[in-house]
DNA sequence: AGCACGCCGACT
DNA sequence: GTCGGCGTGCTC
């Protein structure tokens, strides 16, 4: 018998199945889908069994397997052509494909460890006689424990005395039984059972209709109207039905309070997937979704492979997130993988949100997608009104960070002793430091982008590559004195905001604050628990959290994110503001939310103001349409990457020449361009985007221009298929 | 990727 | 004479 098998090096060129000869002890254990170790070369690599024949084609001499690597991982059927699948829509190798389905512990590659936990149990190993002889002749410990043995049974070795243990183990009166154990454990908790109001029920009641069909459903829920308890209702039928749960969430930060609420209700019935677990915590996740022994995989991206089998609903709470892309080869977009296995499964996809991507809205409008609407919030009360202030008045009015009306909102909230969550959009002190005197600014040596200000070390430093420097006390460039900070970070709003609030407790949220694990969590909860006033942070504080006692909202800069020049900046600064103005009035109070701006007659923030999705939504797709956009065109981002700026160059305009030439002619060939960081850690990029509707040429052209570039060794290209920045 | 093989330059 | 530079080519 023969396996054929991909191995672990991800290269072009070993992009393929090598055949090996599967030896006599084998033959019954091994598996497709199996992780092996075999001879390659001249050194033994790790690889994935793909087929297993009686006969091979080729006239070489094969070599045999050498052994079965964690014998309990198979990757099923279904998971093995997700893999091919993941290489089909993202260009990657297989072998890529099937390393980022696996959590780290368990990914193809050289060091095996044993990742599993054990607890040591403790019991008798002779009979009664023999036990009350040794008690007899023995005193102290040993008998003590030879006695909560005989009336308990089993105990758990770390309860017992250690040294009396291995006297008792010499003697061979106790055995030690090592029992598998898993570290995150959960119990269920007594929940009050809420009833699902009208809406919801309705909404409920269409999805349940489609349990055993693949159909996909955008549930589009304005922020606080209870999505999650339609999810939990929706999981409790699934179990039911004696199926399985899979449930992706965009991040992190906002998995900590989903989880919570998902341990309540079931408990040990769940895994978690995400990148806060340590790696042996991942691998125990795993190995329970592996085990069956749980129902319910709630995590981010690429919990999306979790090997879960008879899958009786997908959801995707937030479904608009960027997160769901990843941003690295292979850049797949988990939607994509959830629509294929709820296709597999025939398993209804939900697609949460409270301000969907345009291409699901579109969807959902063309019906392809069955639109499932929220509209009112869960606890009855309006979403807050939102007061748009000009900033370009207040200037005149010497108000340079809060408005007069923010202003006065504010004192009025904190006399209420209610809650303030104020959003800006900016980390550092200051992102930008320039001198007022001659202009100057800094930049990075390598990358060519702006330097940000870090307060607390005093240094300059480079978002993408890191770079450092400190900070000079005089202009560089012209000697004077006239460095200044242009822009406003958290940090800067929180001293303005001591000094103008003085008695105000505030709390500064933003990618500094909560570096470290779980710090995020105690911030939110100590808010929650009103230990401060005022919390100031970046987009973090705008998603998914629910603070009862937050009545006021202020969005400092509505500007910032807006002016990014990408075609879905309106999306997102729409999405962000709205999600901000829904942590207002969750509680019983009524929220306000003030939005200061310099363009106050930008469709976009009008479109906030008025909570009016629909109304972005109509006015976005317009544009999109007249500049031929997603979701009226697909996109692709071709990156040509080289240390040398020539070699990138030519190469860029080769690409392009052959993209023309093969093309149909209605797509659209744009660039070669500059990228937008163009040099990083001086390597130069050229960016392409193709921009089409229908092209069958499309897949081949982009794997033949592939192959061509996979034996340069100079230049690299990056493509980039559906990308959510160009 | 990783390693062997191979064919040319300055050194115990 | 040989150690070692990294170009080239192969891997079931």
């Amino acid at each position: 018998m023969y396996a054929y098998c991909v191995i672990e090096y991800p290269i072009k060129s070993l992009d393929k199945a090598f055949t090996y000869e599967i030896p006599e002890e084998l033959r019954l254990k091994l598996k497709v889908g199996m992780k092996v170790l075999v001879p390659f070369n001249t050194r033994l690599v790790h690889g994935i069994v793909l087929k297993i024949t009686n006969s091979y084609e080729g006239d070489y001499e094969l070599k045999k397997i050498a052994r079965i690597e964690d014998e309990f991982l198979v990757l099923n059927k279904e998971l093995l052509e997700l893999g091919e699948y993941l290489k089909e829509i993202t260009l990657c190798n297989l072998i890529t494909a099937y390393q980022t389905m696996l959590p780290s512990a368990l990914k193809v590659k050289d060091q095996t460890s044993n990742y599993n936990k054990y607890e040591y149990l403790v019991s008798l190993n002779k009979d009664l006689k023999e036990v009350i002889e040794y008690q007899n002749t023995h005193r102290g410990k040993k008998v003590e424990i030879l006695e909560r043995l005989l009336n308990e049974g089993e105990i758990n070795k770390k309860e017992l005395d250690g040294a009396s243990i291995r006297e008792l183990e010499k003697a061979d009166l106790v055995k030690i039984r090592a029992q598998k154990i898993y570290r995150i454990n959960h119990l269920k908790e007594d929940v009050e059972e809420k009833v699902l109001n009208e809406e919801q029920q309705e909404a409920f009641n269409k999805i349940k209709e489609s349990l055993g069909k693949s159909d996909v459903f955008l549930l589009y829920g304005v922020t606080g109207s209870g999505k999650t308890l339609v999810y939990i209702n929706l999981i409790k039928e699934v179990l039911k039905l004696n199926k399985t749960a899979l449930l992706l969430v965009p991040e992190i930060s906002l998995t900590e309070q989903i989880i919570n609420i998902f341990y309540a209700y079931f408990g040990g019935e769940v895994a978690i997937l995400h990148s806060g677990l340590s790696k042996s915590e991942k691998y125990d996740e795993y190995v329970k979704i592996l085990n069956k022994d749980v129902k319910i995989v709630v995590g981010t991206r690429s919990a999306v492979f979790a090997p879960l089998e008879n899958i009786g609903i997908i959801i995707m709470d937030e479904e608009h997130s960027d997160t769901y892309k990843q941003d690295t080869t292979p850049r797949y977009n988990a939607k994509d993988v959830a629509i294929k296995r709820s296709e597999y499964h025939k398993a209804p996809l939900v697609l949460g949100s409270a301000t969907p991507s345009l291409e699901a809205m579109a969807r959902a409008g063309k019906g392809v997608y069955q639109l499932l609407t929220l509209n009112n919030r869960a606890n009855k009360k309006k979403v807050p009104e939102a007061i748009i202030v000009d900033m370009g008045e207040e200037l005149k009015k010497r108000n340079f960070v809060i408005s007069e009306e923010l202003d006065k909102r504010i004192k009025e909230t904190l006399e209420k002793k209610e809650q303030v969550i104020l959003l800006l959009n900016r980390r550092g002190f200051s992102t930008v430091i320039t001198c007022s005197n001659c202009g100057f600014t800094y930049k990075c040596p390598y990358c060519d982008i702006s330097l940000t200000y870090h307060k607390s070390s005093n240094s300059l430093r480079c978002h993408y590559c890191g770079y450092t420097k400190l900070k000079d006390e005089v202009c560089p460039s012209c000697k004077e004195a006239g460095l200044n900070y242009l822009g406003m970070g958290t940090e800067k709003l929180e001293s303005i905001l001591q000094d103008k609030y003085k008695e105000a407790k505030i709390l500064r949220m933003d990618a500094d604050t909560t570096t470290k694990k779980g710090s995020h969590e105690k911030l939110i909860k100590a808010f929650k628990n009103q230990e401060y006033d005022i919390l100031i942070g970046t987009q973090m504080v705008s998603k998914g959290l629910d603070f009862p006692f937050c009545t006021l909202v202020g969005i400092i800069n509505a500007d910032t994110t807006l002016n990014i020049p990408d075609f879905r900046s309106s999306e997102r600064t729409f999405s962000l503001l709205n999600q901000a103005a829904g942590r207002a009035g969750r509680g019983k109070n009524q929220g306000v939310v003030i939005i200061q701006t310099f363009n106050p007659d930008n469709e976009t923030i009008k479109a906030v103001s008025k909570n009016d999705y629909l109304e972005f939504y109509k006015k976005e797709m317009q544009i999109r349409k007249t500049l031929k956009y997603p979701p009226y065109y697909y996109l692709i981002n071709i990156k040509v990457a080289s240390k040398n700026y020539e070699e990138a160059s030519n190469n860029a305009s080769k690409v392009v020449n052959y993209l023309k030439k093969q093309l149909e002619s209605s797509s659209i060939i744009l660039g070669p361009s500059t990228a937008l960081n163009f040099r990083i850690n001086n390597i130069y990029r050229f960016n392409i985007t193709i921009k089409y509707r229908f092209d069958k040429n499309i897949k081949n052209t982009l794997k033949e221009l592939d192959d061509i570039f996979r034996t340069n060794k100079d230049t690299f290209l990056e493509i980039d298929i559906n990308p959510l920045q160009l």
